[in-house]
RNA sequence: GCACGGUUAGCUUAGCGGUAGAGCGACUGGUUUACACCCAGUAGGUCGGGGGUUCGAUUCCCUCACCGUGCACCA
């Protein structure tokens, strides 16, 4: 026999220990040459910034129990993990380490500043992989991959270079989404619409050719109207039809500048009248080419004014900007008025700033595969759980626009292309630099970062790897980076593999917090996971998370569920201590042997099994810990081992030893179930009781079920009465007041044979009395049972009154419900129409109050 | 503006045509052969409003309200 178990369970040592151990005995690695059936997953690899959230707990705990289940299926399973370099963060973290010493990046150079990257990464890189560890993760940490490594880098500059040849990739001056903060072009997935309070500025343009006749035009950006080489009404707009072809004065710097008629006018905003700054607005950079305006920049990369924003402008940021512009406009007396106003304004997702359309010289990808890409997700080829988000994502991917790849920072993948010194337009694209490096200058951008993580799926395994795991089974991810990464991959995987990259992507929902708001840094509502690791163990976030994690639904977070998960893992641990103080395992059930309640809980055993299996086949997560859940505490815990505590003590040694099998029965197969979930404390559960030598990630989950000759229905119906019993006859104590450490006498008025000793135990009888032909005096507490009436005699407490009023109540309950079930019955059209099964029960109904009726009339009556 | 979710006990939620179910919290009683991270029991719900379909609607349809998310607009 093992140790002895201790009475509460810690996780902390348990955890620790048993993942060290597995990462000694390689139990997570995958092996391409095994003969048995594949399973892979690649994860979404985290920012190498980034530390564990409750959205990665979520996100990784899914993947694992993934992972493992069907590492008990017997399959060969890869979890491939790294890391992602993650462009605009990392650079930001060493940059602001620099600042903290008084450095810029210029300081070092190009060179020197990336080399400080790879320092910083190497030193405080990835502190997330040892997170996912504690969270007890099943990777495959030998093939941990890193979107900078080598190889990985390699594949990054040909796709770029294929791509290039194939002329899906270009270079053009054109309209992007600037972030001012970081200096970078941007992707439109990366600009966050937020909704802003603002003012709209009503101000008036006068006409050259008119002079003393103004044009009112409502902007919300007065700081571009330095900017501004023309101005746009609606064709079809009476009101100013007849000042189309002349000009208007541009306040600051004065100019002429001509007034153009534009179908894009929206008449119904502002004054119908539109100030035309093409190189700050994407609508306006449209007009202007299509009526040859000139183009004025008037804002430095960084956000500040230049100097054709005149003198007095130049250097100012460009908020300070707008309030002087709008203070200028008023000293002229050219401002009419402000108004309050609501409106979008695109934020950079990284930076936080406001993003500035910016004219500039960028790379773009015309997406490649589109066709096939719609094609596999709408036939759910690829298939997306819930499918609901198949729309979101065929809207997106019909309007889709090219992507930006180009981005201006150091840290990143940077693009393979070199311009010849002397002659500008000759261009060299190759993942080789030029055979005379001297002449050539290379593009000083680097990629956009999810140009390398759309490769990720493939891009990470080699050959031999990819031949057994690709592709891969299930991606794990939250909705919000659908078109970031998951559309891209597809793509991708089209271009390069031929084929999908995962046959099913299983959308997470987003964690809020108990007021619905997403959990951030900033507002301090994000707990931390290693937190609650420490608190409450891997296992506990693990299992009290999943337990409330609909599918698709968003997941208000509540500590509570946390320690629910902990005191489940307890009750796991105290049941398993219950079972190993009553000695050594006994393998296998009798089937002659077997008593009531075993039957019963074996059948409950069976209906789980069924139900976690359902839940697997859904992705229904919740649904196959919650019965996991409902089966161990309720029917096992509270019912069978309360059972179990009478037939253990049976002088029938038989008895005993079947027990004891179904006991152990139940327990292997629990632990079993809940490993996918909680693997620490069930490994350690099933070593220590001796289920087996090995670890319970390879036990074999072929046969869970209990054999069905075990489950006679006329045991398991016995059962089950015995139980409803119980709940009516502790309620009745409860009635009157006898604590439920009392012992009190208890008859049972039937006809009947069967052993009656786990009923008087659950209802903590002393003594208990079969009796067809008790004489039951007035005024004993009684109630009705599926096994006959039990009376509660009990000693100088004969409360005629009390009892009449109890029963009454009763009569009163039972009443109300016949009625119910007879109007439905007096009810032709439901006699009529319903189905007769649904009739027939309500018959059966009527006849079972009517027959309580009579019982507890009977007791009143007397 | 368009689309997709959601609205069930104080809180978190399950159910999705045929007697509304759970956990937490509240209340009552409890050191009974594991577990107070526990056990037994009680109270608490016109299933967001209105209309329709149906013998019957929390469940299906329409509509409104509110909350959330995405897309578009964003002068």
């Amino acid at each position: 026999m093992s140790a002895e178990i201790s009475t509460a369970y810690e996780p902390k040592s348990v955890e620790e220990k048993w993942y060290r151990i597995w990462l000694e005995e390689k139990c997570f690695q995958a092996d391409p040459d095994s003969r048995k059936p594949s399973y892979s997953i690649v994860i979404p690899p985290p920012n190498v910034t980034g530390v564990l959230t409750m959205g990665h707990v979520l996100n990784n705990t899914i993947q694992d129990v993934l992972a493992r289940r069907a590492r008990m299926q017997g399959k060969e399973v890869l979890w491939l993990p790294g890391t992602d370099h993650a462009g605009i963060a990392t650079q930001n973290v060493v940059e602001k380490r620099l600042r903290a010493e008084g450095n810029t990046k210029h300081d070092l150079g190009r060179d020197g500043f990336v080399q400080e990257v790879w320092k910083w990464k190497e030193k405080y890189g990835g502190i997330i992989i040892d997170q996912l560890k504690k969270l007890g993760c099943s990777c495959d940490w030998s093939r941990e991959r890193f979107t900078m490594d080598p190889g990985y880098s390699r594949i990054v500059q040909e796709t770029f270079v294929d791509l290039y040849r194939k002329g899906y990739i270009y270079r053009g001056r054109r309209m992007v989404n600037w972030d001012p903060l970081y200096q970078t072009a941007l992707s439109d997935e990366e600009v966050i619409p937020v909704s802003t309070a603002g003012v709209l500025y009503f101000m008036r343009y006068e006409v050259v050719e008119n002079p003393g006749t103004f044009l009112e035009i409502a902007t919300t950006r007065p700081e571009t109207l330095m900017g501004d080489t023309g101005v746009a009404v609606n064709p079809s707009d009476s009101r100013y039809s007849s000042f189309i072809g002349k000009h208007c004065w541009r306040p600051f710097p004065r100019a002429k500048i001509p007034i153009v008629a534009d179908e894009a006018i929206d008449t119904e905003f502002g004054t119908g009248v539109l100030k035309v700054t093409p190189a700050h607005d994407k609508l306006d950079f449209q007009i202007g080419q299509r009526h040859g305006l000139k183009i004025v920049d008037v804002l430095n990369p960084d956000g500040t004014m230049n100097t054709l924003a005149g003198e007095e402008f130049v250097g100012l940021d460009r908020f300070e900007a707008r309030k002087r512009a709008a203070e200028k406009l008023g000293e002229l007396g050219l401002l009419v008025r402000e108004e309050a106003y609501q409106n979008n304004v695109g934020y950079s997702e990284r930076g936080n700033v406001p993003i500035e359309p910016r004219l500039s010289e960028q790379w773009f990808l015309r997406y490649p595969r589109i066709r096939e890409t719609i094609e596999a997700v709408s036939s759910s080829q690829t298939r997306f759980r819930p499918d609901r988000w198949i729309k979101t994502f065929e809207h997106w991917i019909e309007n889709i626009q090219d992507w930006c790849i180009s981005r201006q920072l150091w840290w990143g993948h940077r693009i393979p292309v070199w311009y010849h010194k002397n002659d500008p337009d000759r261009v060299h694209v190759d993942i080789d630099p030029p055979a005379d490096p001297e002449n050539w200058d290379q593009d000083e951008d680097v990629l956009d970062t999810w140009f390398s993580s759309w490769l990720w799926p493939f891009a990470t395994m080699d050959e031999p790897t990819r031949k057994k795991f690709y592709p891969t089974q299930d991606l794990v991810t939250a909705p919000d980076i659908i078109f970031f990464w998951v559309a891209r991959m597809i793509m991708a995987s089209f271009e390069y593999q031929g084929k999908i990259p995962f046959e099913n992507v299983f959308f997470t929902g987003l964690i809020r917090d108990l007021q619905g708001r997403k959990m951030s840094k900033s507002l301090g509502n994000s707990p931390d996971p290693l937190d609650l690791i420490a608190r409450y163990g891997a296992d506990g976030l693990r299992f009290g998370l999943m337990r409330i994690a609909p599918q698709g639904q968003d997941i208000r977070f509540d500590e509570k569920q946390i320690e629910e998960g902990r005191n489940f893992a307890n009750k796991l641990w105290n049941a398993c201590r219950f079972r190993q103080l009553q000695g050594p395992l006994v393998e296998g059930v009798l089937p002659e042997k077997i008593s009531a309640f075993s039957a019963c809980v074996l059948d409950c055993l069976n209906r789980t099994v069924e139900r976690v299996e359902n839940g697997y086949a859904n992705y229904a997560f919740t649904e196959v810990a919650q019965s996991l859940y409902e089966f161990f505490w309720s029917d096992f815990c509270d019912w069978y081992v309360e059972a179990a505590k009478t037939e253990l003590q049976s002088s029938d040694a038989a008895i005993v030893d079947n027990c004891l099998r179904v006991l152990d029965f139940v327990l292997g197969r629990v632990l079993k179930l809940l490993h996918p979930f909680m693997p620490h404390i069930t490994e350690e559960l099933w070593r220590r009781m001796g289920f087996g030598s090995g670890s319970i990630q390879f036990a074999d989950l072929g046969n869970l079920r209990a054999d069905n000759r075990l489950l006679v229905p006329s045991e398991i119906m016995l059962a089950k009465q015995i139980y409803e019993a119980t709940t009516i006859v502790r309620n009745l104590r409860a009635e009157y007041r006898i604590p439920s450490s009392k012992k009190v006498r208890i008859v049972l008025k039937a006809p009947t044979q069967n052993d009656f000793s786990v009923f008087a135990r659950l209802v903590n009888a002393g003594p208990f009395e079969v009796d067809p032909d008790f004489d039951a005096g007035h005024g004993i507490p009684f109630a009705l049972t599926p096994l006959g009436q039990v009376f509660m005699p009990i000693e100088g407490l004969v409360d005629l009154a009390a009892e009449r009023e109890r029963i009454a109540k009763e009569i009163a309950k039972l009443e109300a419900e016949l009625a119910t079930v007879q109007a439905k019955l007096a009810n032709k059209s439901f006699v009529q129409r319903a189905p007769s099964a649904v009739v027939a029960e309500h018959r059966q109904r009527e006849i079972n109050f009517l027959r309580k009726l009579e019982q507890l009339r009977e007791r009143t009556d007397r």
